[in-house]
DNA sequence: TTGCAAATAAGAATAATTCTTATTGTGATT
DNA sequence: AATCACAATAAGAATTATTCTTATTTGCAA
């Protein structure tokens, strides 16, 4: 278990690595940034971009929440924050209620199912053991399909 | 492969197993959710509300988009039907860039991490080789966190 | 067949996210 | 240090997904 100051110095370091990071994709270091990215990298939630929001106001009263969205979006695509695995916005529904799990092409959006009997059978890690009552446990693979794969080949030939 | 025929006689054993279903739950066997339902049983992709109301509107003008939500959601409820695991409405982010997966309580919403090692190094099934290229593989874990399956029995008790 | 609770339709309301536009601020160049 | 180009922001409007309200209809038990 690190110490307070050990867990502040790490947080430093993060940030330093992000503005490096920032720096070398060209993105320009505002004071916005770097506080939407401190505030996250030091949550132990997952929290969403209305709560970051929330936080930030105390400091930042001018702080927009369409900021804070458009942030979040362009670390998450230069890799520099997740967002927590979802299909999209909207919720999709299927009949077929036996065990299985889902490919997502995160170009085209399909959805495919797919078995994986090892991982059923498999037990979960020790630790998870004393978290509560399990419900259910499935794996999702994201990715992109042949066939997006092909049409991005395409485009760089051009 | 089931031929054509088999498909449909398959199609029909299921809805009349969802109409018994329907009656072991007290639930009313309105047009609406026979037809909801099997358009969702026939679907082979993973349909969003909106989706299916608009494959529905052909032949039942008058449906309206809140039905199809509303009825898909009571036969989430009853376990007829499966939304695609989401974490909830909102999108949720976090600085952790590490392989990592997420356990999450349905009640209290809440997410945590946790690791998985002999999960990150097996092998994905055969059939998803083809598939195309895979970013990443993640399990998800839904279930009921110590603290609300306590307050349940407490709820209980009274 | 009648009655009543449950279910539906229609449209308003809400929640989450994105867009538009005018303004501001970063960082490169002098 | 001053200037400049353009990326980033704030504010609020707009969109999208979903839920709520209310009046009407319908399944089904008696």
């Amino acid at each position: 278990m690190p110490t307070h100051e050990e867990e502040s110095r790490s947080l430093e370091q993060q940030m330093k690595s992000f503005e490096e990071a920032c720096r070398a994709a060209d993105l320009k270091l505002t004071h916005q940034r770097l506080e939407i990215y401190r505030e996250l990298a030091r949550a132990t939630d997952h929290p969403s971009a209305e709560a970051l929001h929330q936080r930030l106001q105390q400091g930042m009263p001018t702080l927009s929440l369409d900021t804070v969205y458009r942030t979040l979006t362009t670390f998450t695509r230069h890799h520099l924050v997740k967002k927590v695995q979802t299909v999209d916005s909207q919720a999709h529904y299927e009949a077929r209620m036996s065990q299985h799990h889902h490919v997502i092409c995160d170009t085209c959006k399909q959805i495919l199912d797919f078995h994986w009997p090892a991982f059923d059978t498999s037990n979960i890690p020790e630790d998870l053991r004393q978290w509560g009552a399990i419900a259910n446990k499935n794996v999702i693979i994201h990715g992109t399909c042949r066939q997006c794969q092909a049409l991005k080949e395409e485009k760089k030939a051009e």
